[in-house]
DNA sequence: GATTAGCAGTCCCATATCACGAGTGCTAAA
DNA sequence: TTTAGCACTCGTGATATGGGACTGCTAATC
């Protein structure tokens, strides 16, 4: 992909076809940049950039007669090279801060009002998977006795995550022999990884290793699953934009919404980098990503918790504002992550 | 509402519309039942029954020269006198029992599981609330220090939930203390319901009293909390359907199956019956949820936990199937819990 | 009284035509 | 490189037209 040199006017035309365009989802001519936009050139000249755009695969036009429109690749370069500074204006920061704050001290919660935040801020439908312990160490273990023959089994990770597993057993169980097991584990599991684990089981018989292999699978599974939980929230106000007018584009940005699947295939890349990453159009790698893009930021804490937060919306988008909105709340979250995980 | 007496053929007939339409979308002419339907009647016949059933207040037309589809009503007396009965087909249950069966051992599983058999099993899209205690007791307490400052506090219900509090510090605590604090709760908290709570408390001072307030408080919001989490699957799928196609109908559906506050509101009254429930169109008490119906279930144990589960559709929608699909799933949840909860 | 055939009337829908206007591309001049 | 001018293209909206599906009504029939 080379990129394009282009000149000073001819950015500036392209910069404003985007804005147009992202505002009134329609084709922009060279007659209304030239009136509205004194430039200090004539409509004509305007013409010849826009055509010199397009040639350059940044703009198109649906049909001969009609104005442009930007294409993947134009918001792409927009994304890349011209867009304006994009931290949300302190007011709104002020208030979300507080909303935050407000809220109870709970990571669910959390994450339930970034969403809200998040698809507020936006245009977009908003999305967050909750985090995921990248060292899944056992901090407590709790045996429950709920019925004769049902045990519950409560892991605590040492990032505060709960996990629990229901156990049936053949025979009844008392609950001495449950609190045997439960401190005969604790002694053994208790700071140790999904890797250290096997060893410490060596020692053990019985009910306490049926449980202790249980752990072991629970702990294996968590380092894997990303979307252990995703939040969604504002399906229903990206819907109102005008390119869901018709069926076929609604079934694409519901599908790309309510799929796990995806999120797992992006997570590794949006780890990578630790900015907030667009996604244009499926970028080419995702086919039933055509006009739908993703603003995406990794948050948590490095070496203890991480998850995916991000926005969902037609590649017609503010990208400024959504990229500012996604990075403040991933901020936010980070901050407020720190408190609990040091 | 007085019921409306209708003669056999009368009845035929009515039944022959809902069923054309609910399958092609399409109003039903006089013509094509005549047809179609060897009802040994002529299509004149015919029409003056449509027309009756009409008067009736069971059926419209669009237009004057268009065919009959049926109104809320219609369905309503469908549903009510005409449907044939709703068992799921058996290979279809034993399919899905199966699949039940295969799954982990989880209550979060199973739901996930049944949102996906239900939108599956139906042309709708499927939504289901996780259990809600009924009476709130503590079975165990856990407090575990995160960090110097951060306590996690872990609440163990008697029916096996999970609730979880972090709790942040003006000063550093030692384990110590903590264990002290805990095995201190767990002695007066144990078996405790939020109204006996309270006297409980007197006795504790200091850190274990701060956290038995917060016990108490946890206990409140989950016995008022109806929709802890809400569980869905399959929106894209109803959007495919014909009625669909326009843009406000569908922010109609997509809003009513985001919302939290209109489960919460219907709650009680799936409750007070224990079967399936049919909302059609809103059943004139919801306004915003004209064209579109709801097939409801609760599910639980009896005085221990109860959950809300169903399906999302068009007012169009294959009811007995449906209310089959919808009844066997819950069916069959009732029967997993009690495993646990006897 | 219920049923039927016949027929006029209604109204959607698909198709065609037309004028309008916004916007383009091209050419030639500045 | 920029500009003015101009022919051309094509979507859009208004208008007209015919076909088709279905209704409602009337009068005759069982």
């Amino acid at each position: 992909m080379t990129e394009v040199q282009l000149s000073q006017r001819r950015k500036q035309v392209l910069r404003i076809v985007i804005q147009e365009y992202v505002e009134n989802a329609q084709p922009v001519g060279s007659q209304s940049i030239a009136r509205k936009y004194g430039l200090g050139v004539s409509a004509a000249t305007i013409r010849n950039d826009l055509a010199a755009l397009e040639k350059a695969g940044l703009l198109t036009h649906p049909h001969t007669s009609a104005g442009r429109i930007p294409t993947d690749g134009g918001y792409r370069y927009f994304v890349a090279n011209l867009m304006a500074h994009t931290d949300l204006p302190s007011d709104e920061r002020h208030m979300i801060r507080h909303q935050f704050h407000q809220s109870r001290q709970e990571i669910d919660q959390w994450l339930r009002l970034s969403t809200a935040v998040l698809s507020k801020a936006s245009t977009g439908a908003a999305l967050a998977t909750s985090p995921r312990s990248m060292t899944s160490k056992v901090k407590h273990l709790e045996l429950i006795g709920i019925q004769d023959t049902v045990v519950l089994l409560v892991l605590v990770l040492a990032t505060g995550t709960l996990k629990q597993q229901i156990i049936t057993l053949e025979q009844p169980i008392f609950q001495d022999e449950l609190s045997r097991a439960s401190n005969q584990l604790n002694d053994e599991v208790t700071g140790t990884t999904a890797a250290d684990l096997p060893v410490k089981l060596e020692g053990l018989t019985g009910f306490a290793l049926e449980v202790g292999e249980l752990v072991l699978n629970t702990l294996r599974q968590s380092e894997e699953q990303i979307t252990d939980r995703v939040y969604r929230h504002g399906l229903a106000q990206v819907l109102a934009e005008p390119e869901f007018a018709d069926g076929p584009q609604v079934r694409r940005i519901v599908q790309v919404f309510e799929q796990r699947t995806l999120l797992q295939e992006i997570y590794d890349d949006v780890m990578e980098l630790s900015d907030v990453q667009v996604m244009i159009s499926g970028e080419g790698r995702f086919g039933d990503m055509q006009d739908i893009s993703l603003v995406l930021s990794p948050y948590g804490v490095p070496d203890q918790v991480s998850g995916l937060l991000g926005v969902v919306g037609p590649m017609r988008m503010p990208y400024g504002r959504t990229i500012g909105a996604v990075r403040y709340v991933a901020t936010l979250l980070n901050e407020l992550m720190h408190q609990l995980y040091g």
